[in-house]
DNA sequence: ACCTGAACACCGTTCAAGT
DNA sequence: ACCTGAACACCGTTCAAGT
């Protein structure tokens, strides 16, 4: 079948079914032969819209950090973060198999930059000294995409009650595998308001001691 | 050449070749053929010592996983949860192109999970409900992983000033690029510290109001 | 401009064969 | 028991050829 009148191809339509095949098969699951088979088409087609696997990964990526929302700064700084690292949460869980990806850095994404920006600018904003800003910036950072990564629920999978004698402390914590899910949103929960706390803290510390 | 007087492999000198080409060439960098090939053998030799690439992988982060020192839990559970995600954090930093591999799961392997069930085992006895010492330790890991995976570093190495004028905010961001392994390592102190204030707050409350 | 078959240089893994 | 060559079923990507 050589070009038909209208494209069998398109950006929007590859990224849409690739994205299937990883929220299905995984991020190992999806080759760009197997790829090119779902979409009706042979692999080599699939280079005449993405430049390399990789531009296509990274495209996806910044589907999923669009979803991502950075709105609530306007209201205040605090509840900013709190709503951007939810948001981020989500949008990560909502497509899990991809999160490696998007761990692998916003390098060259704009829609992760452009959310880094506002929130870079929004800390500023508030009083923070740029320095503190990027550094809340990255540990916020590293607590959603670490909760996406490493989540409770992925980490102990497999094979649930062969610990329970050999590691007698995490007999409990195998037992309530059932309530994963559960545990990992917990968590999350718990180290945002132990963070969002702590830094609370500080910034009470930064504004009542202005700079010399 | 056939089966020498003496076996030319064995486990031992396959993970330290594996881990070497993963430090030198990144995770990707390690292929079967690589590996055998840098060990003056075939790659069918090696399935002689390891079933799958997935075992060895899995073995190389359980040597990780035994630099973690869980020990300062004796003195009291705030100063043995910082000294554990500071080893913790320190142990993947000596090879960050293994953490996704150490990231995916603790499922099977005996020294993440022996370091897990002390930590639980120890803020239990310390006074912290069963649920909660798992959401702790389960928050803490997310921190240190991500930490590890999403470090400020690796985020931006490629491609500095391009994007100067497109995120006016991040500029100076950018301009610290230089200082990213200090900043990725403050944030992980403001980030740890934090959290750990907040659970002081929250055990302090624990233990005053005993359980009904 | 877009799709194709054929090809290149790789993968992880299996297996019969050698000693 | 341990190592080998050959093979199987895959990869990402390139390229000349077709329309």
């Amino acid at each position: 079948m050589p070009r038909p009148r209208t494209p069998l191809l398109d950006r929007a339509r590859i990224r849409a079914t690739a994205l299937d095949v990883i929220d299905r098969d995984g991020l190992a699951g999806l080759s760009m032969r197997r790829l090119a088979a779902e979409l009706g088409v042979r692999a080599p087609s699939l280079y005449s819209h993405y430049r390399t696997k990789d531009d296509l990964l990274n495209d996806l990526a910044d589907d999923i950090m669009r979803a991502v929302d950075v709105s609530a700064f306007a209201v205040d700084w605090v509840t900013g973060l709190r709503a951007w690292a939810r948001s981020y949460r989500a949008a990560l869980a909502a497509h899990p198999n991809l999160v490696p990806v998007v761990a692998a850095g916003p390098a060259r994404r704009d829609a992760a930059l452009a959310r880094a920006d506002t929130v870079h600018g929004a800390l500023v904003a508030a009083g923070w000294p740029p320095r503190q800003a990027t550094m809340i910036g990255a540990s916020t950072r590293y607590l959603v995409l670490g909760a996406a990564m490493a989540s409770f629920a992925h980490g102990f999978e497999t094979d649930a009650q062969i610990y329970a004698d050999r590691y007698p402390h995490l007999d409990q914590a195998h037992r309530l595998r059932d309530h994963a899910a559960e545990i990992d949103a917990d968590s999350f929960t718990l180290a945002l308001d132990s963070f969002l706390h702590g830094l609370r803290a500080l910034h009470t510390d930064l504004t009542r001691t202005p700079p010399a």
